[in-house]
DNA sequence: ACGTCGACCCTACAGTGTAGGGTCGGGGCA
DNA sequence: TGCCCCGACCCTACACTGTAGGGTCGACGT
C-alpha cells in the first residue's frame, strides 16, 4: 500500500519453480500439488507456468532432476571400494530421507535421469578398478542399484507412515526408530558387500550358480 | 432389441470391480483409471460402484491386495532356506512382471497390507531355523524385503519403458533383454544369499562392522 | 397387496490440466 | 523522440476428475 515497487520480482526460472514446487510437497504431499496451487505461491496466474515448462509431467520430471541433482557422486579414485559403496548408499539415504514425499514417485517414475546414468557408471568404474570382470561389476552394480532403489522406497515410506501415525510428537521414539533404520541400513549394505567380496574371490562359483537357477518361469 | 433379457448381470460385488479395475490398468496405465472409465466398463453408473468401495483410495488398497493375493507364500518346512529365498524371489519378479503398471504405486503405496506382513513373518522364521540369531534374522529380513522392493521396482518399470519405447514389436529382442534382467535377478539373489551365509558363519563379524559404520549423517 | 429396503442412477459442485487469445511493459530501430 | 514488436504474463473456457445428496425402481416378507 505504500510502496508496491517491484512489478516483476523475478523473472520466474524453471529452477524458481522447482523449488517452489518441491517446497509444497515437502509440506503437504505430491497429489496436492496443482499448478494453480503452485502458481499461488510463486505469486502468479497458473497459465505463467507453462511459459517456462511444458506440462506438468515436465515439471515432475523437473522436481526429480533437481532432487537428484543434491546427490554428490563417489570420487572415482577413492581409496577402498566398500567404503566408496557406504558412502554411496549413506548419501542416497539420506536424500531419501530429506525428500520422502517425493522420493518414491521419483524412483518409481519411467524415465531414467541424465545423473542415473552417471552413478551408475561411476560405480561401475569402481568395482571394475576393484577387480570384478567387466560382466560381474555390471552386474554387481545394477544389484546395487536394485537395491538402493528398494532403500530409498523402504526409507521414504517408513518415515512417512511413521510421521503419520504420530504427529510431530515424541522426538525419542523418533530417533530410537531412526537409530534402528540406520543399523538396517548398515547390516545390509554389509550384506551387499560381502557377496560381491565372495563373487571376487570365487568368481567361477557365483557365474555357474547364476546360470544353474532361474531357467523357468 | 430382441430381448434384453438380464436386468442384473451380477450384483457387482467388490471383487468384479477390482477385478475390472486391474484389467483397465494393465491395459492403460494407472494413471487413466477413473470411476466414470471403470464405471463404463462395468457397464453401470459410476455412483454405483460407491456402494461397493468407500472411495477411489480404498478402490486402489482394494486393487493391491487383490495383486498381492496371488503371490503363493513359501512353505515354512521347505528343505533349504536358499531354494525358498529362491523361489519368493522368482515369485515376486514373476508378479511385478504380470502386473507392471501396478506394482510401483503398489509397493510405493504407505499402507502395509495384511499379506506383506504375513510374508515377513514367514521369511523370518525360515532364516531363524536356518541358524541366524533372532536379530540378524530379522536384520536379514528386512534386508530382503527392500531388496525384493527395489527388484519388483525395477523390474517393472524395466519392462514399461522397454514397452513404450517399442511398441509391440520385436519379440527376439524383448526376449533376449528379459533373458538378460532374468540373469541379473538370479546374480543379486546369490549375492544376498552368499552375504547371509557369510553372516551365518560369522555373525560376530558382521556384527562389529554393522556398529563400526554408518554413525555419522 | 402393500410397505420396506437396498441397489442403482442422476444431478451438481469444487477442483484438475491445459488450449487459445487478450494485455501490457520494455528493447531495437527510424 | 516516437514507433513497433515481441515475449512474459493473465484470463476465460473446456473436458475431465472424485464424490455428496437425493431420486427411482424392482424384489421380497408379511
Amino acid at each position: 500500500m505504500k510502496a508496491q515497487a517491484p512489478p516483476r520480482r523475478q523473472p520466474l526460472s524453471p529452477d524458481r519453480i522447482y523449488r517452489a514446487a518441491l517446497a509444497i510437497i515437502d509440506r503437504e504431499g505430491v497429489e496436492s500439488l496443482s499448478m494453480r496451487r503452485l502458481a499461488a505461491a510463486l505469486g502468479v496466474d497458473a497459465m505463467s507456468i507453462y511459459h517456462h515448462v511444458p506440462s506438468k509431467r515436465a515439471l515432475m520430471q523437473g522436481i526429480y532432476e533437481t532432487v537428484l541433482g543434491e546427490l554428490p557422486l563417489p570420487a572415482p579414485d577413492d581409496g577402498a571400494w566398500q567404503e566408496a559403496l557406504r558412502a554411496l548408499g549413506r548419501r542416497f539415504r539420506a536424500l531419501a530421507r530429506r525428500y520422502p514425499k517425493v522420493f518414491p514417485h521419483l524412483i518409481a517414475s519411467a524415465e531414467a535421469t541424465a545423473r542415473e546414468i552417471e552413478i551408475y557408471q561411476r560405480l561401475c568404474a569402481i568395482l571394475t578398478r576393484a577387480g570384478l570382470s567387466a560382466v560381474d561389476a555390471s552386474r554387481a552394480t545394477r544389484a546395487i542399484y536394485t537395491y538402493a532403489t528398494g532403500l530409498a522406497l523402504v526409507a521414504a515410506t517408513a518415515l512417512c507412515r511413521r510421521r503419520r501415525h504420530q504427529g510431530a510428537s515424541a522426538p525419542p521414539d523418533d530417533a530410537r526408530s531412526r537409530g534402528e533404520g540406520e543399523q538396517d541400513f548398515a547390516f545390509s549394505i554389509e550384506l551387499l558387500i560381502a557377496g560381491i567380496e565372495r563373487c571376487l574371490r570365487a568368481p567361477r562359483k557365483a557365474a555357474a550358480r547364476t546360470r544353474a537357477s532361474g531357467v523357468s518361469s
